[in-house]
DNA sequence: GTGAAAGCGCTAACAA
DNA sequence: TTGTTAGCGCTTTCAC
């Protein structure tokens, strides 16, 4: 079932088999349509490899993910693929989880493949395998710090999200905000605690350093940091999470400790994943598109093979306000604890 | 960078090359380490294209998601691709969300990229393509019912989840127990179904045709049969669900209306996905390994292509109860009830 | 044990 | 506009 069997059926040479096919306009439709319905006929497929070993065009990308820190995996997926697909393009998927050995064969498997750009939609992957792809194959990552021609990077704009998000809380009228981060491995968390810091500077809070806790951008990271939290003498009435599962791992603590969100506390995620609609209460997050995420990537390797190469690509965020926020545990509180003559210090 | 320049460098043919990228145990070993040393200093890889065409092997899977029903897509991916690295094939990923013209399309590309087979690990993919793919590609999925040479099916076995979970609540005394299944179009809706039903009868419950009710298989399916359920004059004490999304979804809407679980209704989840033992309280539920899973999937792929195919593997499941299960509502608060003398018909 | 040569299925230059 | 032909980089006979 290859070209020649076409030429044969449809009585023309392989050449012309292979211009209807690749759609070069100059055949002549009598022909055409006598290949067509040979390929029809003969349930004809044109073989990838011999394609690209003589154009040199794989037509392969590759999305390297690792499961535990993630930004939405399916929809992350599904739309790279999407994307991809519209251009011709097939997508290899490599879940390399930072081991080193298999770090290196996923490179060796890159370029044996001859893939045509790379996408790590993913946190906290290992430097060195960036680096080693990014000398040879177009590179679009989420971690910034890689400045190399083939590489772009995708620029979440966390610091809006976070200012959006500190804003948010102030004007609730909270003045003691806790951050739970990402893990300090990751390019992001430092900038991310920054971001917080700074906006709540803008907003004329102090900031505390015992509540600046590390995370780690997991469900058990945030039931681990909320126990270290309560383990203070003094606590935040809000938190705001590098993510949303750290959010629900305090969500359930909290809940488990028998407060009540957001009347005793207040809890902010990050990137509104599906589910966070879901929880009870409903999560507060920054939203970031996953959408706008995947193509931009693919957008940005497309650019590089194109010639015109993009060092960044912004991704907007934005605050989606759920229930649960709400105003900080009152003074109304405080007053009815003291009327009643209770000694016991305030926990705030 | 191609073979040729290897020979050269290390004065060899390419055949000798060739004999030793590949392995030949004849290769002497001097001429076989100025080989090596050869690729190393050329930074040499062999193309995967141009060996894939000629020895007609593409070393190509590929794994067929969706976003919508899955089961828990990233540990899926991850163990899929890892065991089919382990075994030298690269995995291509495809999300063909069951738009006909995006189903056409991936076959195509399957043949074109002479992919060695094909995995759809996720429910419900339209029986058409996986018919198509049937005739030319070993194939192995999840959804029963497609009897041909080239397919295998992955056959979770349901059946023996959802008596353990109908157990374990007649075990705790429930014998109002509703049972919100996935669509009808998946093929194993209808014998979950079934499979629930008679183990109702196995523990000697009668079923009640209101209580079974459609969902489909996510989060708002789940919320949007509770409120069905709701609307209804009698309620169960305790619900199974198709899967975990459903079974939050349900659990949202109960602490939404302020009922308590499990002291005024339990609920069972299905597929034990992570977050499920995050959410508050956590969630009881079915378990079935994705590990196991994907693992499989790869293993009956293999075997196919090494000609002794198997028809079905089996994949456990295994009820892990937390804390969305409880004894039912008790006979005290009705007692308690009709003492106050409250007329309220008995909601149960 | 090693090398020369044929050819996998296709595209693209060139000739007609 | 169409056909002929030379490779793309590799594996694999087949002689040596």
């Amino acid at each position: 079932m290859d070209i020649r069997s076409v030429a044969d059926r449809a009585k023309v040479s392989i050449s012309t088999v292979s211009r209807t096919v690749n759609h070069v306009p100059t055949v002549d439709s009598k022909l055409a349509k006598r290949v067509r319905d040979a390929i029809r006929e003969l349930d004809y497929h044109p073989d990838m490899q011999a394609r690209a070993l003589v154009t040199g065009r794989s037509g392969l990308f590759c999305l390297i993910v690792s499961e535990s820190t993630n930004v939405h995996f399916p929809e992350l997926i599904e739309n790279f693929e999407d994307a991809s697909a519209e251009r011709g393009f097939d997508t290899i998927i490599s879940a390399t989880n930072n081991d080193p050995k298999r770090n290196l064969l996923c490179i060796q498997r890159m370029l044996q493949r001859k893939v045509e750009g790379v996408a790590v939609l993913t946190f906290g992957v290992e430097q060195s395998l960036l680096e080693q792809l990014a000398e040879r194959i177009p590179l679009v990552c989420l971690d910034p710090g890689l400045e190399r021609p083939l590489v772009s990077f995708l620029k979440v704009d966390y610091d809006s999200g976070i200012r959006q998000g500190v804003q948010h809380l102030a004007g609730l009228g909270h003045r003691k905000i806790a951050f739970i981060s990402g893990p300090t491995s990751l390019p992001l968390a430092r900038p991310c605690r920054d971001s917080f810091l700074r906006s709540l500077g803008e907003c004329g809070i102090q900031s505390r350093p015992e509540w600046l806790i590390q995370g780690d951008d997991t469900f058990e990271g945030g039931t681990a940091a909320l126990d270290e939290l309560f383990a203070k003498d003094k606590l935040p009435t809000a938190i705001m999470c590098s993510n949303d599962e750290t959010a629900i791992g305090v969500l359930h603590v909290v809940c488990r400790a028998g407060m009540h969100v957001p009347r005793n506390i207040s809890i902010i995620g990050f990137h509104d994943v599906h589910m966070a609609q879901f929880m009870f209460p409903p999560l507060t997050s920054i939203q970031i598109s996953r959408r706008e995420l995947a193509r931009k990537a693919v957008i940005a390797l497309q650019a590089h093979m194109d010639g015109n190469p993009q060092r960044e690509y912004k991704v907007d965020t934005q605050l989606i306000v759920r229930q649960l926020t709400g105003f900080p545990p009152g003074t109304m509180d405080d007053l009815l604890i003291r009327a009643r003559g209770s000694n016991k210090p305030d926990p705030f």
